[in-house]
RNA sequence: GGUCUGUUGGUGAAGUGGCUUAACACACCACCCUCUCAAGGUGGCAUUCACGGGUUCGAAACCCGUACAGACUACCA
């Protein structure tokens, strides 16, 4: 029996041909040094911070190169793949405005000339490639049991050889076709195995995009292809998807390191150029007991990059953040060239850390801290409403009430050279302001006075203050000369120097007056410039709270 | 067990043989500024680049060995 009669046994069903395929999906045409990249989650449902930063690398290259870049959904393996999950991955990578150029845009839709771009859809086109193989003697049907395995295996571990399917232990490798087909046609349960041409005493080079030149010994193992459900294997599926939509550049995590003298093999196989490989070093972190271990989906809720649209951390903020992990030399660039963006700078995979870098959660919120800071208070105002439409509905809707005064409150300390940086994310500005709206400003509130504790002084400083000094309309200046006043005619150090020069001198000082009034309007004894506020409050609001405060 | 990769401060890291008495950033500490906080300013924070050996006039950088860590070694991706 010839291989092809034994092909033709096994996909009795396939017609069309490799060529057919070449055909159908030609080589792009694409400018010089357009690189075709990709990103390829299992729809597990939700996106990692290690895949994001791959996504993010995967879009970026095209995009400083005139490229392509493309989501492909890897759905071979029923186990991962979770109800919606194409649907997460989607909204994820939409929220950190990760666009696609071709791909899957919904879970029905997709769009680009190189489709079907889930693998599930793509059964044919493997079957056709394995088909070749077969025809070629370059593959074979496996009729070993997973049991099967499991034994040559404990064996091996026993005589200390190196584990897999390779060599002698290859069984099904010496059946002849006619045993392959006789056992076919009784329906004994089979896989696909690729007949690997390889020599463990040779060398094969991958040329590293990140980490360099490394050397392995070649691929021996003869390495499922095709699974018994009919769908392939990873590797498999690997060299027929970025081989037909003609990825030019495979940007994975370096998980997949070991497996590259695989997809070499394959690729050399079918007589294909193969692509160029970036692996890129995982995203780590400290666990508990000090020791760096994976990011992980469960114990991690920082892990998924949902957790940073919740928490209201600007989309800006962590792109800047994945730049600045993804290129060494980009903090210092970004530095130098405040005006220009992420979009402004090249990607240079040779300045990308080698090894897996922790991940700084401290840092994110630092840059988004900056972020927002030299951000316009209209802008402040329209994200942060974004932001609590989805997850702060009542917040949301006071901002929408009180817009002007809102803009007013975020204003404060900023839109100047050294704009106040204390918004971390948008989920963490209410804790800042809550206590500008009046529908907050109620209940149980918790006073947090300084030096001055004394309820009958407290009241004698407010009540002199709002009759003889407070006025509305004074300026910023003549604000801060009363308030001296106040403190002066009370006894107190209304000169900061002098005070702390002799401190023994006085009950107190301007400082410790100053903060009796703001913790009699906010109940915080730590807020933003004293005088904005209260010129945002205004008197009628003022009297009000004072008069709260006395019933305290 | 095998194959591959990595190891510079609390953290991210610069560094490709002499310009390194190891840049920069985050964190931390101190002081200054200051009505509080934040910001900002100034300074401090690795006598040393996992360890041992070698090459060299000279090494964090090159070579070898050891230790430790990680990945892979599935009909998972």
């Amino acid at each position: 029996m010839t291989n092809k009669e034994l092909a033709d046994l096994i996909f009795p069903h396939v017609t069309k041909t490799i060529e057919d395929y070449e055909k159908m999906y030609p080589e792009r045409n694409l400018p010089e040094g357009a690189v075709v990249s990709r990103f390829a989650p299992s729809p597990t449902g939700f996106v990692h911070m290690g895949s994001l930063r791959s996504a993010f690398i995967a879009k970026k290259v095209p995009q400083d190169t005139g490229g392509v870049f493309y989501l492909r959904i890897e759905d071979t393996d029923g186990a991962r793949t979770v109800e919606n999950g194409i649907q997460g991955i989607i909204d994820d990578l939409k929220n950190f405005e990760i666009t696609i150029d071709e791909g899957v845009v919904s879970e029905t839709e997709q769009k680009g000339a190189y489709g079907p771009y889930i693998q599930s859809q793509r059964k044919e086109i493997y079957e056709t490639f394995a088909k070749y193989l077969i025809e070629q003697g370059l593959a074979y049907p496996c009729f070993c049991s997973p049991e099967e395995i499991e034994e040559i295996r404990t064996m091996q571990e026993l005589n200390k050889e190196r584990i897999g399917y390779y060599g002698s232990y290859a069984k099904c490798r010496f059946l002849t076709n006619e045993e392959r087909a006789e056992r076919i046609r009784r329906g004994d349960p089979y896989i696909i195995r690729l007949k690997s041409p390889g020599n463990f005493q040779n060398k094969v080079v991958l040329q590293d995009l990140v980490r360099g030149k490394i050397e392995f010994p070649e691929n021996d193992l003869d390495i499922v292809i095709i699974k018994s459900d009919g769908l392939p294997l990873y590797h498999f599926a690997h060299l027929v998807d970025d081989h037909l939509m003609r990825t030019t550049h495979i940007i994975r995590g370096d998980e997949w390191i070991s497996s590259t003298p695989v997809h070499l093999q394959l690729f050399q196989v079918f007589g294909f150029e193969p692509p160029k490989y970036a692996h890129l070093g995982t995203v780590m972190k400290v666990d508990e007991n000090g020791t760096r271990r994976k990011l992980s989906k469960r114990k991690d809720p920082e892990a998924a990059v949902s957790y940073y649209h919740q928490q209201g951390i600007p989309v800006e903020a962590v792109k800047l953040y994945l730049m600045t992990i993804a290129n060494t030399n980009f903090e210092s660039w970004w530095d130098q060239n405040p005006t220009l963006g992420i979009d402004d700078f090249k990607f240079d995979f040779k300045k990308m850390s080698v090894s897996g870098s922790l991940f700084d959660l401290e840092k994110l919120l630092n840059i988004s801290k900056s972020y927002i800071s030299r951000m316009k208070a209209t802008e402040v105002y329209d994200s942060l409403l974004l932001w609590a439409k989805e997850f702060d509905q009542e917040f949301a809707s006071i901002l929408e009430k009180y817009k002007d005064y809102s803009i007013a409150i975020f204003n404060i300390e900023r839109e100047q050279k050294k704009p106040r940086k204390d918004y971390a994310s948008f989920s963490s500005i209410k804790d800042c302001v809550w206590y500008m709206y009046d529908e907050y400003f109620t209940g149980d509130l918790e006073y947090q006075f300084g030096k001055i504790q004394d309820r009958e002084e407290i009241r004698k400083i407010l009540k002199l203050y709002l009759e003889k000094y407070y006025q509305e309309s004074d300026d910023k200046d003549t604000w801060f000369q009363k308030v001296k006043q106040l403190s002066e005619e009370l006894g107190y150090c209304s000169d900061m120097k002098e005070y702390k020069a002799n401190p023994d001198q006085y009950p107190g000082s301007v400082a410790d007056i100053s903060t009796v009034i703001r913790v009699a309007v906010t109940t915080s004894a730590m807020t933003p410039d004293l005088y904005e506020i209260l010129r945002l409050l205004g008197r009628e609001r003022i009297e009000k709270r004072i008069e709260l405060l006395e019933t305290k």
